[in-house]
DNA sequence: ATATGAACATTATGTTCATAC
DNA sequence: GTATGAACATAATGTTCATAT
């Protein structure tokens, strides 16, 4: 499956902060796209457009989020929407799922400091 | 370029380990294969044969390791290989690479830990 | 079964193009 | 410039096939 037997795809993990973003009220993506960049920006990951409305619409698809379009004063047609947490019970269990799998990225990357970088003494 | 911009490719990882190996002597390509799985079972990573050529493959024209073939007795067709370690200036250089690559790693998957999962409290 | 590798297929991700305000 | 998205291209990885001992 798309099941990963590494570690977490860049997808799930946009995917988190998503969701995440949206249970704090709302989110849209151009908004995501800025707000993601510049709170990883120390740590070099600029992630792309492309991959964040690809998450987006993952999202969307899969029932976690839900899209409202919005209006704004003055304009008729616009392409704008707004995205809102969708099925509480879905998403907690999803986010549960990407823990395990952050929990167990993590070990596989500690562990490959330890027995890579470790100092052998004698 | 390859140059990921997010987490580290599993391709790097095991590379990682394939020089680690080299240092204490010698791999071979099976080898390591049944000795990763083994070594990661607990984790649930078990990295596949065209990974594990791939990589080795990579070292090897990257001049991180030589090949060397092998003679078993009793036989004359063989297709074995030991690889050894290559330039050291060139793997130490390498090693730290890596090694960054993994901190930033660590450092994107434990930002999503509490940026997603701390308790908020009031 | 051990052992190596290529060929093929698919996923994941990145880059460019199109559209609209 | 903001904003959304598809189309296209490539990179990373996985699955199957071939070949030999």
């Amino acid at each position: 499956m798309g099941q990963s037997t590494f570690i977490i795809r860049q997808r799930s993990y946009l995917k988190l902060y998503m969701i995440h973003e949206a249970e704090k009220g709302y989110l849209y993506g151009h908004q995501i796209l800025i707000d993601l960049r510049e709170h990883f920006n120390d740590l070099g990951y600029k992630p792309t457009k492309s991959e964040v409305y690809k998450s987006l619409h993952e999202l969307l698809k899969e029932g976690y989020l839900m899209r409202v379009p919005i209006t704004k004063e003055g304009t008729d047609l616009q392409t704008l929407y707004v995205y809102k947490l969708g099925d509480q019970e879905k998403v907690k269990a999803y986010k549960d799922t990407v823990k395990a799998d952050i929990d167990r990225s993590i070990a596989l990357l500690e562990r490959a400091l330890k027995d890579n970088y470790s100092q052998k003494r004698g």
